[in-house]
DNA sequence: TCATCCTATGCAACGAGTTGCATAGCAAGC
DNA sequence: GCTTGCTATGCAACTCGTTGCATAGGATGA
């Protein structure tokens, strides 16, 4: 389990509160780490029992007040600790290569409501890629000038651009075997 | 949630029991769905006082007993019902991408062990590659030949290696990255 | 013969993830 | 004035996933 962890990057990379966390796995951490506010407030108030991180009350004119939490020492070494662990083999749910196996055992009607379907995400994904595309240009102008935690940043948004590509590609071949005609 | 559906696919491409069940989910399935064989022989349980699936008990020499499981008519319902839905977004924890972006805030030391670990990885990566392209030969040798279902296998299969070969050509990235100095 | 490994099934407990709901302040538009 | 929508936080209930353990027959080899 890692949701701690990947709070504790993002917090690191910025101090925030559990609404602007839940934003940012929206955003850009979804990407390879997904979470729902509802974790993120759960997992917030254990970490700071725990000590990892410390909140503060910040009044804002126009909204509600909110509480932004900052990294410990505490949590950084924690941080560090998991780092040096090996990887854990990523786990994958991806209802698509299920679907397309079972269209096997469908009819004809079923496999052309699957082209469908499958079109429709296509889609999706071919919108993600145009908005990583979009983010890369306005957050990393010039590869030359970036800090080496930009760099991380920008090498991680590379892989999910690549994911998204080689994902498209993949879905056209996926159309062209449901079309065919049994 | 689709683990049900998953063994249904799995069940109506061949009958099994939850042992085997489990086997294909280390092998071939578990490249996009992955269960444990606590959770299959649970769902399995549940299947069965349900109706989407029936037992017979088969008794084999030189190994004990087995329940292999067939899908029935109610449970090809509910797998045509749930190829029409929506598909899912798929759910990512992706533990490497966090570290990644995590480095950043570790020693120079600390990164040289994730060099060292980002290497593993890769190195499990291409013999997983390796053993998908050999799995391709052996069961796949005659693409012209093929049946609905076997070219619906064939391109589930074609994804994996797919995604693979984008793993590795970015884990090179990730690698020149964090050998970089700061 | 004893240890080890593989097939085969299963329970129990716990932790993680999901869903639905609740509250509350403020902004914008009809 | 009222509804709608966004920021912001949180509880409760439930399901799913993970881990550790237990049992049991047969195969294999030291």
């Amino acid at each position: 389990m890692a949701l701690e962890h990947a709070i504790l990057v993002s917090l690191l990379e910025k101090p925030g509160s559990g609404y602007e966390l839940a934003r940012r796995f929206e955003r850009s951490i979804g990407r390879f780490w997904t979470a729902t506010h509802q974790q993120i407030y759960r997992v917030l108030k254990r970490m700071e029992t725990d000590g990892w991180v410390t909140a503060v009350d910040v009044g804002q004119d126009g909204r509600p007040d909110k509480r932004e939490f900052t990294v410990s020492p505490a949590g950084q070494d924690v941080l560090t600790g998991w780092l040096h662990e090996p990887v854990q083999p990523e786990a994958v749910r991806h209802d698509l290569a299920v679907k397309v196996r079972g269209a096997a055992f469908d009819s004809a009607a079923g496999r052309a409501a699957l082209v469908d379907e499958v079109s429709r995400y296509r889609a999706e994904h071919e919108d993600l890629l145009t908005r990583y595309l979009a983010g890369e240009k306005r957050d990393f102008p010039d590869i030359s000038t970036l800090s080496t935690g930009e760099r991380l940043q920008h090498v991680v948004l590379r892989g999910g651009i690549a994911y998204e590509r080689m994902l498209l590609d993949w879905l056209d071949e996926v159309l062209i075997e449901l079309r065919k005609e049994p």
